[in-house]
DNA sequence: TCTGGGGTCCTAGGACCC
DNA sequence: TCTGGGGTCCTAGGACCC
């Protein structure tokens, strides 16, 4: 097969991928764990990462607890802890970025960085500027990453994932065909279960086998996603890196599974408040309104129901939503049966001022509302995330704390209040009657 | 891969218009 | 009211990613 370009670096894309990230974090925190088989997702009894040791012994991701310990007794089951990691891939994508503005945040363990042209300033071939890149993140955040170096991100991304861990893989225009041989089509990036079924009935089981069939070919019996793929993978770049911080959102979601599961309406109503909040100040943090509302209940067997809203004005108000929802969540509440998830997803979302004029007055109490929400973001910057919280979402923020087992921090907690009843709490006006 | 949480993009098909 | 042809917008649902 001939490569789209005889160059071997027409663009050269880098892709750094963290290994077993979170489990890494975790034991550059605690050097102690090193070597150890460690898990994390206590929180969900789930593992979500593990380390190279745990998978030694059997250990797979999604597998239970109780599992976990029979074949590996002394695992080490860590809850999650979201802030440690992100700190960590801010220093990567840092450490990144002293070669190169064109980095892409691309995930919370991995970012895509593009060096092309830098070999003169730089004074250094793209090989040389992989292991540089790989030293200093190695060395500076104690954490092995495994890296890619291709013509495009597609390659790049099969480049980084070729030798884990602590791998660094270039792959140049004139052989990655060597490679794609070796890649099995469901292992590229972007091509998932339904589409390799598909291909391997056409005898289609290998990135190479994938990228030799004619355009026509793929053009006719796939999608536009599948051809950019396969353009890539011939050495085509045709996706861009995208520099900057994600503040563009499409949607907003906020989703929280509960164990044990429950029957108690106002429990599980509280739930979907807290969810509802907690949207709602990611939504402010990026000064975003909505205009839809999809709410969900998820039943214990894994059974959906949801609804959709669409509101005539944008909003930024826990409660203005949850007004919305609640006669919807009447309606949907079945007695004795038995809810495990709730979930909330905000979108059509508008960014800036509130625009819209009305006739009764609403525009003036979204504003009232977002001078309250704006006071309430402070105190939370002050005194940490939920010191206040509607009245509705009491019961949910309740039951976190008992599972967080941390007591102590529980009293400093204010309770805006907002029509339920609650013990302790802090009695502001009804915020529908805010003047 | 038995099920956690947070996203994006694409396509097909219906509604509506000329 | 039907047939013919063409366009846009919106939505639901699928597929995929980490």
């Amino acid at each position: 097969m001939q490569p789209i370009s005889l160059l071997d670096f027409p663009k050269a894309i880098l892709h750094i991928d963290g290994d077993s990230f979170f489990v890494s974090c975790e034991v550059a925190k605690n050097p102690k764990l090193k070597g150890k088989p460690v898990v994390t997702g206590s929180e969900r009894g789930i593992v979500s990462a593990l380390s190279y040791e745990a998978k030694a012994r059997g250990v797979k991701r999604a597998m239970r607890m109780g599992e976990v310990k029979k074949i590996c007794p002394d695992v080490i089951f860590l809850p999650s802890d979201y802030e440690t990691y992100s700190l960590f891939s801010l220093r990567m994508y840092n450490i990144v970025r002293r070669y190169t503005p064109e980095v892409e945040e691309y995930s919370i363990d991995e970012c895509f960085a593009d060096l092309t042209g830098l070999r003169r300033p730089l004074r250094m071939s793209y090989e040389e500027m992989a292991i540089k890149i790989k030293k200093e993140l190695d060395s500076e955040l104690g954490i092995t990453f495994s890296i890619g170096l291709a013509p495009t991100k597609v390659l790049a991304k099969i480049g980084s994932k070729y030798q884990k861990p602590s791998g660094l893989t270039i792959i140049k225009g004139r052989d990655f065909h060597l490679y794609l041989a070796k890649t099995a089509v469901d292992e590229v990036w972007g091509i998932g279960p339904q589409t390799s079924s598909f291909l391997h009935k056409f005898g289609i089981r290998t990135a190479l086998q994938f990228v030799q069939k004619d355009e026509e070919w793929i053009r006719n019996k796939l999608t536009k996603p599948h051809y950019e793929i396969w353009q890539e993978l011939r050495g085509k770049a045709v996706y861009e890196i995208e520099v900057g911080k994600k503040n563009n959102y499409k949607s907003i979601s906020k989703t929280k599974t509960f164990t044990p599961a429950s029957v108690e309406r106002e429990f599980v109503f509280s739930q979907l408040s807290k969810n509802v909040e907690n949207a709602c100040i990611k939504l402010r943090r990026h000064k975003l309104f909505t205009k839809k509302i999809f709410f969900f209940l998820k039943t214990q067997d894994f059974q959906y129901c949801g609804a959709e809203i669409k509101l005539s004005d944008a909003t930024v108000s826990p409660n203005c939503i949850l007004n919305i929802i609640r006669s919807h969540f009447e309606k949907m509440f079945e007695e004795r049966k038995s809810f495990r998830a709730t979930g909330i997803i905000l979108s059509d979302l508008e960014s800036g001022e509130i625009k819209q004029l009305d006739l009764f007055g609403k525009i003036e109490q979204e504003e009232k509302f977002s001078k309250i929400f704006k006071g309430i973001d402070e105190i939370a910057k002050k005194y940490g995330k939920h010191s206040v919280f509607l009245g509705t979402s009491f019961l949910a923020m309740n039951n976190a704390q008992h599972q967080n087992k941390r007591g102590a921090q529980s009293e400093r907690k204010l309770n805006l209040f907002n029509g339920e009843t609650a013990r302790k709490r802090l009695y502001l006006p009804m915020l529908g009657e805010v003047k």
